[in-house]
DNA sequence: CATACGTCCTGGCTGC
DNA sequence: TGCAGCCAGGACGTAT
């Protein structure tokens, strides 16, 4: 499952494969890949002749600025509007972005391809078929087409994910603290895996109350969510998923979850089995001993 | 506004 | 061996 390390991780290998090379055409196998425009040759044909200037990740989302293919680099930006627009990639549940010869017989779960010069391509595979791609045309915000821009919370690894933001949303609410971090709205990026091992690192119960918690446990849960994410994408990414990188490389992150998908089997640090419960319509796992905040 | 839940989808696994 | 049923879960739409 692509969390933001993961797509940092793609974020990074499409940015030393495709930048600044032209897309010189594509195929779409599956229609319902495309979110945007509604005919996906229309899609194709927008992007067709345009070349991939740079490489953008937005929470989970994957943003491509497009250019004139004469056009000099551009210099890294944000994502607002630019005379010609936008690539988006959302890789959901299955999603992988492979960079491959385009000979590379189609994978069963091939979805879209997209050509590029000497014979490569990149290659959109995705089995569970959640994963979406956009074309945002010429000087149109982003979010206006990718609409789950509009409330996404902040990045991670900015100064507006403060601790006084973190206090402040957290303030009277009810909800279990495992449900607020899988919010997007809250803070982009995190997703079952990576909220599941903050929590450990904090000893934190996934089903405490937000607004139960201290302060100095929400500052545990802000810098630890930091640091897991940041010792993931210094790895390139989680093991234990199905993940790939654009070179179809497995991520690295030590293969060592604390909790998760451990369910039964003893904790690494007390021994006591590993719990899996409920929340949110995901599995949660924790330590009743150690997370007993 | 805050929160909860059903929905989309495919394939691997479990248990009878 | 076959097969029904469950599980995995990101984000969105709808209900409470």
């Amino acid at each position: 499952v692509p969390e933001l390390p993961e797509v940092e991780t793609v974020r990074r290998g499409l940015q030393q494969a495709t930048s600044n090379l032209a897309i010189a055409g594509g195929d779409v196998l599956l229609d319902r890949a495309i979110a945007y425009p509604q005919s996906a040759s229309d899609f194709i044909a927008a992007i067709a002749g345009l070349k991939v200037a740079q490489w953008y990740r937005r929470g989970k989302y994957l943003l491509a600025r497009l250019d004139r293919p004469d056009a000099e680099t551009p210099d890294p930006g944000e994502l607002v509007p630019t005379p010609h627009g936008w690539l988006g990639v959302h890789l959901r549940m299955t999603g992988q972005l492979l960079w491959l010869p385009r000979h590379t017989e189609l994978q069963k779960h091939a979805r879209v391809r997209l050509f590029f010069p000497q014979e490569r391509e990149l290659r959109f595979v995705d089995q569970r078929t959640f994963g979406q791609m956009w074309w945002i045309p010429p000087d149109t915000d982003p979010a206006a087409i990718v609409t789950g821009l509009q409330q996404l919370g902040p990045e991670p690894f900015s100064a507006d994910f403060s601790t006084d933001y973190l206090v402040r949303r957290c303030r009277n609410r009810t909800r279990p603290i495992k449900n607020a971090l899988l919010d997007q709205r809250l803070v982009a990026g995190a997703g079952n895996i990576y909220a599941d091992e903050t929590l450990f690192l904090s000893r934190v119960r996934p089903t405490k109350p937000c607004g139960e918690l201290s302060e100095g446990q929400i500052e545990t849960i802000r810098a630890n969510l930091v640091k897991v994410l940041q010792q993931a994408i210094a790895a390139g990414g989680t093991t234990f998923s199905s993940f790939l990188d654009v070179q179809g490389i497995n991520g690295n992150y030590a293969g060592m979850a604390w909790t998760y998908g451990r369910a039964g089997k003893p904790c690494r640090i007390c021994g006591r089995a590993i719990e899996r419960i409920k929340l949110a319509g995901r599995s949660s796992h924790f330590c009743p001993r150690c997370q007993s905040l």
